[in-house]
DNA sequence: GTCTATATCGGGATAGAC
DNA sequence: GTCTATCCCGATATAGAC
């Protein structure tokens, strides 16, 4: 999408997300995001109220779409380990796509002023709960070790958060790589499964 | 440590931490910082330099924390599935305990000025590269599955560092058993093998 | 819808007394 | 080593013309 194509109020967001991303809310002045946008600072007022209404879209936006696309996903299958690995697939996709965005979501809530906070992280909790509820599912028929659902939920999103601020999409790896690395992460860990090996004596005296 | 046992440095230190933490290096004002160490603005500039100063201290200080301690365990032992559990262990103990400094570490690299930023960054990298090796050595001797090293390093140092965003030492869990439950996670990871899923004794002997 | 001009404020940093 | 007073700048936001 070539910057003449989009509407200004799309170009003003397009600029604080750059900007935002590289120095951070409170570091980046409207005068820089408006100068990117190809207008003056005082213009930007036509299409937003504050700066701060920026931050907010910029999150409310990306959020909703995660919390979108694992609803979809946890409504379109039923086996928990396919659900699993949709939701990481979806979640590293997510996030590498609309990297700059998810990272200031991940950096700036503490800029988030009055209620705004509380509304973003309760969309933040949605999606967590979404997590949780995935998880819980598959523990419950037996497919996932029963481990605690909050730290393991938090654990996953955590790692492939993360991606984000590394991913590079010039870079040594594609996503689908990455996607399928991060799935044999969760779901096997570490350690060479000969390493545990030792412990089928242990099944086989109680077989 | 009551405040008035401290050094002034140190009082000062401690508030910009406190700060830095709660609202963001850039939000954070040094009037502020002075009113919680009981001095006035100014008399800041008596212990240091600027306020970029008290960053790059916090940051250095946490970081070499990380690396000294990091290179301990590595020394100190040779069993790759041990070193793991006790780099596991150090990185959630120092993150949990310095939990305010390490999420500055954590979500002010942006604030770091010149050459500040390359210097921290090149702390990072060693301990980035301490843990690469860690797991490197534990796949080459046949304990890890073989995967992609920099990219099990940051999944599992990513979901680490985050411990320090949610643990309250109030709260459900003490910082032992969180310790338990990732390397779990991480040696393990998520899914029930079937290999071993007659075991329910055992698994709720872990619960 | 965008501009120029400007109000207003808060922040980091400095000067110099005590 | 800490204070008061102040400089100076950059930032958000507003007023009003075009």
């Amino acid at each position: 999408m070539r910057p003449d194509s989009r509407s200004m109020r799309e170009n003003i967001l397009a600029a604080a997300v750059h900007l935002f991303a590289a120095y951070g809310y409170h570091a980046a002045p409207l005068r820089d995001i408006a100068q990117i946008a190809g207008i003056q600072a005082a213009s930007i007022y036509h299409h937003y109220p504050n700066k701060q209404a920026l931050l907010v879209e910029i999150m409310e936006t990306h959020m909703r779409r995660l919390n979108v696309s694992l609803e979809y996903i946890v409504h379109s299958s039923q086996d928990p380990l396919q659900r699993l690995n949709e939701a990481i697939a979806n979640h590293i996709r997510l996030h590498t796509t609309y990297k700059d965005e998810f990272f200031i979501v991940d950096t700036e809530i503490r800029a988030l002023e009055g209620e705004n906070r509380a509304y973003i992280l309760s969309l933040r909790d949605t999606y967590e709960a979404l997590m949780q509820d995935l998880l819980r599912d598959g523990m419950e028929r037996g497919v996932f070790r029963l481990c605690d659902v909050k730290v393991a939920s938090y654990a996953m999103i955590a790692m492939c958060t993360e991606v984000a601020t590394w991913f590079r999409p010039e870079g040594r790896l594609s996503v689908e790589q990455v996607i399928l690395m991060y799935r044999q992460l969760i779901a096997e860990g570490l350690l060479l499964s000969q390493a545990i090996e030792p412990q089928q004596g242990e099944i086989a005296q109680q077989i």
